[in-house]
DNA sequence: ATGCATCTATCAATGCATGCATCTGTTATC
DNA sequence: GATAACAGATGCATGCATTGATAGATGCAT
């Protein structure tokens, strides 16, 4: 269903892999917060594991943007600052319209609705259980379901990598402001009824309205 | 003038840098040709290092998707299909119409224009000088200034990452059919005199049609 | 004697080399 | 045709070299 990557980690995984998913997870969710300085001794450390891998997964944590990656220095861990808010949005934004215009009327919107409403309810039993990342990641398989109804890969892959910046964004925007949760959870019911509909005309202009309703209120 | 990633590379680069860097070209010029198994221990020994760096370099070409790695087994260099081809060109031709579109009569086209200029003339100099790789940098760093004077940062990571890919394929289509530089040429100088003139209606559809014109004839 | 700039020694972190374990595909053997 | 040994590749651990930052020492001017 296009989730963020490290929903494929598991124990048998590379162990470079469980780093970069392991570390990821504590960025998102503020366990290391912006500015510290993370070091490729205590990635190893931390999952018994050796400097090696551990160099590994900071080059995957600097492409997702996690960290910023200093020559001979190490890795800082970056700021979600407002503009970066604007420009991931406004991608994400250009690629839900694109491909719900690419969407013309021999496929249609029922597969994607068909999706969008299961997401929608594991949205709201993240919310329910109080499990924010998990919110989080249900709102990325959402959107991003939307966008991949596109069918351009190239696109699927920018928004892979996109997919932890997403996650810490609406992490981030759900502790800052706990009510957006609510307006959040709202539009995308309007999105998905929208695609049970079957409206392509109403999605584009939706999409922007529920991209400056949830997160420049 | 955001160019390709490896024009900043030099011997004092950190010696994966310059693995990734010599392999890509090495892919794109098609010294490696697409299904080869490259591994690390080759492209150590090419550059005179250990596998440490070369398996670094690796993983920049996978992302770079010049070659897929399959665990355990090696790099395979990727192949250009023509689905990668189109996939490529519409999200290439969705940022350009994105960033014109966003470029409102406050700022206008001027500077840009200027830019393009100089790389129209680069471009004509590659032309002259027998340097496809050239013509290809250039046409990448063409393309690239219309889509950054978008002033959007997440496109501009997302562009530069493209970056390979995008010279890989233009490369390619110069070779198969080297009557395709005229009219890429033409449509460039094109593009330039409409910027020079500040017409952002006409840019987005002649941007398609230039995509069109020289890369699905 | 004190304040300040500079220089140096030290340390922590990366950059890279090397060696071993492990896995995958292949070939030889029955 | 199944199976077992083998070869070649990655995955990872470990050690050394190199570099950038910092704290302390040193010298000079005030």
């Amino acid at each position: 269903m296009l989730t963020l990557p490290w929903d494929h980690i598991d124990d048998s995984s590379p162990i470079a892999a469980r780093m970069a998913a392991w570390a990821a997870r504590e960025i998102i969710e503020r366990r290391f917060e912006p500015g510290t300085l993370l070091t490729e001794a205590e990635l190893a450390e931390a999952l018994q594991a050796s400097r090696t891998p551990a160099r590994e997964a900071m080059l995957q944590l600097e492409r997702w943007r996690l960290v910023r990656l200093v020559p001979k220095k190490g890795a800082i861990v970056t700021t979600v600052t407002s503009a970066e808010r604007r420009d991931l949005l406004a991608v994400r934004a250009m690629f839900e319209v694109d491909a719900v215009q690419s969407l013309t009327t021999d496929d249609g919107l029922e597969p994607v609705a068909a999706d969008l409403r299961v997401l929608l309810d594991q949205q709201k039993q993240a919310v329910e259980a109080g499990d924010t990342l998990g919110f989080a990641s249900a709102d990325y398989s959402f959107h991003a379901r939307i966008i991949r109804s596109g069918g351009n890969a190239v696109i699927d892959e920018m928004l892979t990598t996109m997919g932890p910046r997403l996650a810490r964004l609406t992490y981030q925007v759900i502790i800052d402001r706990p009510s957006s949760l609510e307006t959040l959870f709202d539009e995308h019911a309007e999105l998905t009824d929208l695609a049970e509909r079957g409206d392509v005309e109403a999605f584009g202009p939706l999409v922007r309205r529920h991209i400056d309703a949830t997160h420049f209120a």
